[in-house]
DNA sequence: GGGAATGTTCACTA
DNA sequence: CTAGTGAACATTCC
């Protein structure tokens, strides 16, 4: 039998869907294991209902973490600071801190606890979930172009159409599928689009592994670089779309199909001058 | 010591 | 009512 003590684990701080599904499989082992002592800080939720409670399986959901239970669940998310350590603990407060019969624990800190009673099958639309097999590619289509305005950027950071998305997800998808970040989704061809979600899913796997193995860093070509690998000139830096988070991305390879919302600016600002006669 | 960071929600304002 | 803004969370790293 696998003991759920033997191995010590430590991850810090801004997970995103690969991470959390790193998470999970360290987690794997406390299944089917009796928690004895559950406490925390974690805000509107009740540690102790996990009390003599039994882990009946672990799942994720883009970010979220759901840990089940024969009658309902409980997501963790990390958030920004999140952080967790499983079979150690730190000196400071958990937020959730669950310790097994089998002598084992797990910690999270800084995290957010939500108890789920519904059915995870109606809470959660598995399909839209970068790490799971059921990601439909379709309606990921489909959800883009019912928006058409919307700046790629930030839809990419939209957890209904792409849950387990972050901020390097976002960067190096929009860099490998040669899209710049400002593009209005309805300006990018069909193609472009269906090409952008497939190097997403593909990158959310290459971070897993890289992750894995700690070597994700050394693989990132736009998130936190200096420079464009494929021009060796310099990466451009903003804070672009509604959600004004980092961008990184070259001017030279990743193409603006229309025009960039300055000149929209600046064209909507002469028609209305062209409108509004003078004779009124 | 200060600023920034892989995220999200919520309260407030215009 | 809605869109936009900023705070809150309170860590770790440089």
């Amino acid at each position: 039998m696998k003991t759920i003590s033997g191995e010590v684990w430590y991850i810090s701080i801004m997970p995103e869907g690969p991470s959390i599904k790193i998470l999970q499989e360290k987690l794997d082992p406390f299944k089917h294991h009796k928690i004895l002592e559950a406490k925390g800080y974690a805000k509107g939720f009740d540690p102790h209902i996990l009390k003599n409670q039994t882990i009946t399986d672990i799942k994720t959901w883009g970010k979220h973490l759901l840990i089940c239970f024969h009658d309902f669940a409980i997501r963790i998310h990390m958030g920004l600071f999140g952080s967790y350590k499983i079979n150690e603990h730190g000196k400071r407060n958990a937020s959730l801190h669950m310790g097994f019969k089998d002598d084992g624990e797990v910690n999270f800190y800084i995290s957010n606890v939500k108890l789920i009673e519904e059915p995870l099958d109606e809470v959660y639309d598995w399909t839209a979930d970068l790490m799971n097999p059921k990601f439909s590619i379709k309606k990921a289509e489909e959800k883009l172009l019912a928006k058409p305005d919307r700046m790629i950027c930030d839809v990419l950071l939209d957890q209904d159409v792409f849950a387990g998305s972050g901020n390097i997800v976002k960067n190096e998808a929009l860099f490998r599928a040669k899209i710049h970040p400002e593009n209005k989704v309805g300006d990018i061809p069909p193609r472009k689009l269906t090409q952008l979600i497939k190097e997403a899913i593909t990158f959310c796997d290459e971070f897993y592994k890289w992750r894995k193995v700690g070597k994700l860093d050394e693989h990132l070509q736009a998130y936190e670089q200096e420079e464009c690998p494929r021009n060796h000139i310099p990466l451009h830096k903003a804070d672009l779309g509604k959600t004004k988070r980092h961008c990184y991305f070259c001017n030279k390879c990743q193409i603006l199909y229309k025009s960039n919302p300055s000149t929209k600016k600046y064209d909507k600002a002469k028609s209305r001058a062209k409108t509004s006669s003078p004779s009124q």
